[in-house]
Parts: C-alpha cells; structure tokens; sequence
DNA sequence: ATGCCCGAGTCGCTCGGA
C-alpha cells in the first residue's frame, strides 16, 4: 500500500450519526479512522454495519457519554491497549491504541474540562499529565506512531476565529495550552500545522450562535505524528461537507495522507 | 453573567454536556 489515509472524528453519538458515519466512509475511504464521543455502551456500537461498510473495528464504550473507536478498512485493527495506563478515572472511556499497516495508532478523546477552575479542570489537566507519560513511551518505543483525537485544545490564537467570548473556556486556558506544548516538545509533529502553518484551519463549530454558517470555527482536532513519519507526510485536511449534512456532528472528520513506499 | 444547540430520558419538557 503506497499511501495510508488516517483520519480522527469526533462523531459525537455514533447511532445518531450512523448514516453520516457511513455515506462519509464511502466517499472518502480513509484506511484508518479514529472515532470519538460515541456516547454508546459498547454492546451498542454498530459493528455489523460497520464491517458491511469494509471496515474491521475495535471500540471502548461507555454508556451515554465518551467512548472511542479505531476502523480499519479491509483488516482488523490489532488492538495494543484500551485505557491510559493510571487513568485518573477508569469509568471514562476515552483512549483505544491499535497497530494497524505497520503503525501504532492512539485514539484519545480528552476532556473538555470546562467549567474552568474546578474539578473538570484539574481531570483534564490529570489526564493530560497521563496521555504525556504514555506518549513518551511510545516515542522511545521507535515504533512509527500517530496519536489522532479531539484533544480539546485550541493550540494558539490562529486556531480559533476570534477570542473574544472563549477567553475563559477550557480548551484555550494557558494550563491547556502548556501541556500540549509539552507534548510536542517530546518529538511530536502537529501534522496540519506542519502542512500549513499559516492556514486558518477549523475542525469544530459549535451548535450555538450560528457558528457553523458562519465558520466560526476552531481547531481542536489533532493528529500528531512520530518522527519518523513526518518525511512521510504527503497530504492533510479536513472533510468540511460532513458537517454541512442535516443532524451533523459538530466536529469535521480531519485526515493525513502518508506515503509510505520506500 | 448567561444563553445560544442538541440528544437522550424522565418523552413534547428537562437536563446537562462542552
């Protein structure tokens, strides 16, 4: 295989969004996707549909809340780990791990942590402090790796339309920004900022205000790359049309293309 | 300082996420 498509979507309740899921499946043929918030217990996750659509999959429920899953088309994720290792809090499904085409894949969905200051927010910023221990051993590891998911964090002010009313939200919080700092300064490439490092780039657009129509957006999903794979990157973007559909998430699927001949 | 939108459950309003 030449070129290896990855892509993370926060789906944001994956009954509801099932037919999204699978019309965006069809179109784009990503050969891995990581999915998060599928607000399912995991005897709930649609796996039937999902292998018809050509896809193997493995999947860390959660009854009505978080929940992740990694998809592999036409093979079956081999699954490396499910949980952060001392997760602040086990009941929380929010990190899957799989090696799939010769690649460790991270699927993480961080907490959001607002409201901000309170415990939330101290879970975030824990929780951070864990998914930056586990990557470190993943990097020394030397296997190629790419840690994709709805970090909740905005990482600069160019990822965000305007401030103004975010200035005391979770996801851009000087504490937040600092350990995704911290995360790249292990060896981690931003993949999209890499690419384009001027480009306004949204991934999200919230419900409210009309955000959407009028792309107030913000680039909260991520996918991060280990050293080795950045000579690889070929493409990136972000599938806009899938959050256009009626009873959209409100997240965008976001994708790397790797070339991986020799 | 708060609500905005949305899905799910206790259904056609309330609750709470983010």
């Amino acid at each position: 295989m030449a070129s290896l498509k990855i892509a993370t979507f926060n789906i944001n309740g994956i009954r509801s969004r099932l037919p999204i899921l699978l019309d965006w499946l069809s179109k784009e043929a990503p050969d891995v996707v990581c999915l998060q918030e599928l607000k399912a217990d995991s005897s709930a996750f649609p796996a039937k549909e999902i292998r018809e659509a050509g896809y193997g999959a493995i999947w860390h429920g959660q009854k009505s809340w978080n929940g992740v899953a990694i998809l592999a088309k036409d093979t079956e994720p081999l699954e490396t780990r499910r949980g952060l290792p001392d997760d602040p809090d086990s009941s929380q499904s929010r990190y899957i791990e799989a090696a799939v085409q010769g690649i460790i894949v991270g699927c993480l969905y961080l907490p959001n942590g607002n409201p901000q200051p309170g415990p939330k927010f101290d879970y975030k910023l824990a929780w951070f402090e864990q998914l930056i221990t586990h990557a470190a051993g993943l990097l020394e590891s030397g296997h190629p790796v790419v840690l994709a998911g709805d970090y909740n964090v905005i990482p600069t002010d160019a990822d965000i339309y305007n401030t103004r009313s975010w200035k005391k939200d979770a996801l851009l919080q000087p504490e937040s920004r600092e350990c995704f700092q911290r995360l790249l300064g292990q060896g981690w490439t931003d993949a999209l900022r890499h690419l384009y490092p001027e480009e306004r780039i949204y991934t999200f657009w919230d419900y409210f205000r009309q955000h959407w129509k009028t792309n107030s957006g913000l680039r909260i999903d991520h996918l991060l790359l280990s050293k080795s794979l950045v000579p690889k990157l070929a493409n990136a973007g972000v599938d806009r049309w899938p959050r256009d559909l009626p009873k959209a998430s409100d997240h965008a699927p976001t994708w790397i293309e790797l070339d991986l001949t020799d």
